[in-house]
DNA sequence: TATTGTTATACTCTATAACTATA
DNA sequence: TATAGTTATAGAGTATAACAATA
């Protein structure tokens, strides 16, 4: 196909659909932007070999440590089960570790090894890089009560 | 286990963990709140075997009747492949047809079958209940602010 | 040679049931 | 009897390569 109409053919294909409804709703808003910034975290995240989840995962044991496996799939509204591998992967990266307790010996205690503290500090540093070009679209009390709607809207 | 001892280990098990750096990541919260609204569109529209994907499928293709299946995926964000088997169900339960284009017979125009266009009808009022119900969180001034800073962030 | 729709396929994420060892 | 961690597994969602028909 000669360029000419090439261009022609793509200015159509990528010619405006109207999203019609999807356009003031909320919910799809929400998706797409979330899907937008996740795929971020997953390019600068990726010379680490971390992904989103794993950082939520690594930046909670940080802030609890010694906390269970249970208490902390459920902070993050992981399931039990799927928790398992990952734990499994951190500590074959020597990244985290599980130490066992000795007044309940079914539960582990979690705890981020030096080389676990030195990556999640790397990582916080990413984080807020991609935090700062999203706040830059709004003013401080805007992205104050941006962030306290979004924390109303998951807590119900 | 008795229970006294019960509630008091859900107490601790339901103990308030600290999200660290997460509580102010942008990218955390929009997750949580896209996850739980998604939850919410999920059980919403579970009466009509609808998932929030179709939904925005459906509602593309009420708003640009006779649209290609790869602007359809396209201006949604979808893979082609992964929007075969999707119309495919459309079809079999009769809520689009594809129409076979006399200019390019690669391309099928896409439109709503009148029980397509019945059915969408109820699924917008579903999601406008939702986005209310968010909605009233905000005033009418910082609702249109955050709509057009998640579509920036979308966009790049 | 390029594009539309399609098939096949693989990988991630998520969800549930059931097991084990402890309590 | 209940709980923590684990295993196995199944279902979505998503990604890429490659094919047939058509341009």
């Amino acid at each position: 196909m000669p360029s000419a109409r090439r261009k022609e053919k793509d200015a159509r294909l990528e010619a405006p659909v109207d999203l019609g409804r999807l356009n003031d709703s909320f919910g799809y808003l929400l998706r797409r932007a979330q899907t937008a910034v996740f795929q971020r975290f997953f390019d600068l995240f990726a010379k680490f070999d971390i992904r989103p989840a794993q950082y939520s995962i690594l930046t909670v044991i940080e802030s609890n440590p010694g906390l269970s496996q249970t208490r902390l799939a459920n902070s993050l509204g992981i399931k039990k089960p799927n928790l398992v591998a990952i734990i499994d992967i951190f500590e074959e990266r020597g990244l985290t570790r599980r130490e066992s307790l000795e007044n309940d010996r079914r539960s582990h205690a979690l705890y981020l090894t030096p080389k676990g503290i030195a990556l999640i500090g790397q990582l916080h540093r990413l984080d807020a890089e991609i935090d700062q070009s999203i706040s830059q679209l709004m003013n401080g009390d805007e992205r104050r009560r941006f962030c306290n709607v979004l924390r109303q809207v998951t807590s119900g």
